[in-house]
DNA sequence: CTGGTCACCTGGAAGC
DNA sequence: TGCTTCCAGGTGACCA
């Protein structure tokens, strides 16, 4: 499910519900993620968990000895369940906390649980990953000078790890509509205002998601309900066709990069 | 290096 | 109702 703020709600329902625990167990149902989970995964056992990161869409879970690098993928989720509850067919990976169980479901497998005792910034998966979109170090100065030269579309520069992280399919055409840019504008002509634009707009998507999410943290952590996700109405993401709920005008949906870009051919130009 | 395409996997919805 | 086809929130691997 998740792009940035999806897995920032994560993070922020679990960070402080596992923090100082230690693990008491681990469970590897089905170990063929995208990469198989990793035997060193099992020695978690004893271990005590310090805190909970992220990097882009990837969640990292300090546990002294190294760090639980966790993606979702396109259909994972983790949740918070009580021990002994039983797995359903796609519960593929626990940590068990003594009477609570950390629930890896991921029905596509496309998530990953790994396990790294280097430095963090080192690891292949992170090394190479591109600016956080919530922190200062994305302004529209930064954006503007990261996309000279680039002759991708905007959208999928936007959706390009090595440049931006955390930005994807749902967000990207969401941002986009918000600084009223047209998806298909080459990233390296970007004018520094609509770069500027752009830069506010992501921010505000993400932040606006994440603020939805949260006030389903509850559920989230407790049970199995599947809320925080699309429950803020999107402006173009899904809505082909639909008028444009600033001017009216039906929504397109175009393909970039075989996936799915959504937008207001009138207010994007 | 860049940019474009494919593959991985399952389930739900739409089409016939 | 049942079968087939299409589509889905990610991203590494591979190619030109």
């Amino acid at each position: 499910m998740p792009e940035l703020p999806e897995v920032e709600v994560t993070r922020r329902g679990l960070a402080p519900r596992l923090r100082g625990r230690a693990i008491s167990g681990v469970a590897i149902r089905e170990r063929r993620l995208r990469w198989p989970i990793p035997d060193a995964v099992r020695r978690l056992a004893g271990k005590r968990v310090r805190g909970i990161g992220r990097r882009g869409k990837y969640l990292l879970m300090d546990c002294g000895a190294g760090h639980l690098i966790l993606h979702l993928g396109m259909s994972g989720s983790l949740r918070l369940v009580a021990a002994g509850t039983p797995a359903g067919k796609h519960d593929h990976f626990d940590l068990e906390f003594g009477d609570r169980v950390l629930r890896l479901r991921d029905p596509r497998r496309f998530g990953a649980v790994l396990w790294t005792a280097g430095e963090l910034a080192k690891h292949p998966l992170l090394a190479h990953l591109g600016l956080e979109p919530l922190s200062s170090e994305l302004t529209g100065e930064r954006l503007h000078a990261l996309s000279r030269g680039a002759r991708v579309s905007i959208k999928q520069f936007l959706m390009d790890a090595r440049r931006l992280v955390g930005v994807g399919n749902i967000y990207a055409s969401e941002s986009l509509f918000l600084a009223r840019i047209a998806p298909r504008m080459r990233a390296g002509k970007l004018s520094r205002e609509k770069s500027e634009r752009l830069s506010a707009a992501i921010k505000r998507t993400l932040h606006t998601a994440i603020r939805a999410g949260g006030s389903s943290l509850r559920d989230f952590v407790s049970s199995d309900g599947e809320r925080g996700y699309f429950q803020n109405r999107s402006w173009v993401y899904g809505r082909e066709g639909k008028p444009c709920r600033r001017c009216g005008t039906a929504i397109r949906r175009i393909v970039q990069g075989a996936r799915a870009t959504y937008y207001c051919p009138r207010c994007q130009t």
